[in-house]
DNA sequence: CATGTTGATTTGTTGGACAATGGAACATTT
DNA sequence: AAATGTTCCATTGTCCAACAAATCAACATG
């Protein structure tokens, strides 16, 4: 083995001390993790907790802080913390917003979305029942409302490919793609703030949605995905029909 | 409007309390985002916080414990805390051991790898340098030995796709996919301990990274594409070929 | 120049304390 | 009887004061 490189001959590995509260925070999440404690079971109380681990309260606070950030235990209506499985809106808004400090561009979340959208679209045609169609016109129907009053249909937008991702009912996907889907929003608020596209733009984005819920009802898979990567295209087009850069970090997107 | 649900008719929001700890993290999430504090600045000391906030240290540690969670503030060689750009690699095993707990099946994983795998392959030809062929051949090498010495190459695989996701550049793709990448480990070693894969298994996979590598190399980004769809369908036919359920839930991989 | 020593700074941890909130049980009002 | 007020207890949120342990820098020692 020719040039090997010297860090293998490094005999030891960095050791870095690990707090209390580290340690209850991964004795919890390991009793939840092997089933020990499942979704919905209540913690045992901050007191109690001490008691167990033999350590201060504030020690066990610190590590619960961890836990409900991560989503692991939440508080389901009252003080107490409840067992979770953690949602992927939970996960979510981190994840968008390390993407914006790593100054990610128009172009990758379009990229990524090209790739997930119109498979989640297509998945979503096999397996549409009545009430989830019902949701989507309920959408498209509130889309078309509120654009004709001349009031901002991102939201919408957003809410429409979050909907057809969950009919598609793949909870690797919906993680996957929720982060970048509410990166759009900033996006869109751009694009359409541009007097090319306040008018053409929503008017357009809407006959797409259109054309992609007839194809859901139609359970037709591949008319679902096509439309829905014209669709995307069309996202695309509009950006560089403004000539804004694709490779421009993404703004921030105050709350 | 028909049948206007009646909460509509809700005149109020929820309204929930929100403890000081929360917006202590918020404050500092906002100096982050807003730029007032960039990747690598010094957040102040405990004790200036508090004073700040004019709260108690130990409140105010408490929204550091959130920070620190969510990855936008960590440790740099010492104990102070430093302002940084959350990395894929802190977001991922949180994402991971959501979908295991909201027990995600193989089938799910695999369709969204199905996606994002070949275009990242393709994104990984057009751009892909010679210090980054290097890596991917020292990946092969290790695990031709390996192989050869009978050990996993698990480990070795998951390594082989997050490189070529490294090399496609696309930061929301990277982000995407990790957390999915992670959970094949399980279902790899499941694979690999059944007699029908422990011999073949290995061999077929590394042919494939072979192959991937080769198309690499030429920048060929359809053959790359090719290659690597056509490794993900290998993988799945290996599960079925043991016979396991593609609807099960993938197992918890402990630490 | 590598290795102690010292001291100031900062984080990790503890203890005890109290206010505020939630929930349940019960009393009161209409 | 249903809605509203009262009481009490368990639990969480917050504070204050303090100490142990680790880090860093400067300096002294061999």
């Amino acid at each position: 083995m020719p040039a090997s490189p010297d860090r293998d001959c490094a005999m030891f590995q960095r050791i870095e001390p690990v707090p209390a509260y580290r340690t209850v925070c991964d004795a919890i999440e390991k009793q939840i993790m092997t089933g020990r404690l499942g979704a919905g079971d209540p913690l045992p109380t901050e007191t109690e907790l001490a008691e167990q681990f033999g350590l201060a309260r504030h020690t066990v606070r610190e590590g619960l802080r961890i836990l409900e950030e991560s989503g692991l235990v939440g508080r389901e209506a009252g003080r107490r913390l409840f067992v979770k499985a953690p949602h992927y809106s939970d996960l979510a808004p981190r994840a968008s917003r390390a993407l914006v400090m790593q100054r990610v561009t128009f172009e990758e979340l379009w990229e990524v979305s090209m790739s997930l959208e119109p498979s989640a679209a297509a998945r979503a045609a096999a397996r549409i029942d009545a009430e989830q169609i019902a949701q989507l016109e309920e959408n498209y129907r509130h889309m078309e409302e509120e654009r004709a009053a001349g009031r901002s249909i991102i939201a919408l937008d957003v809410e429409f490919h979050t909907l057809v991702a969950e009919i598609a009912a793949n909870k690797a996907l919906l993680l996957a793609r929720e982060p970048i889907s509410q990166l759009f929003y900033p996006a869109l608020a751009k694009l359409f703030a541009h007097p090319l596209n306040c008018e053409t733009g929503p008017r357009r984005l809407a006959q797409a949605h259109r054309r992609i819920i007839d194809a859901l009802k139609a359970h037709d898979a591949g008319q679902a995905e096509l439309w829905m990567r014209r669709h995307m295209v069309d996202f695309r087009r509009g950006y560089e029909l403004c000539s804004f850069n694709l490779k421009d970090a993404i703004a921030f997107e105050g709350a």
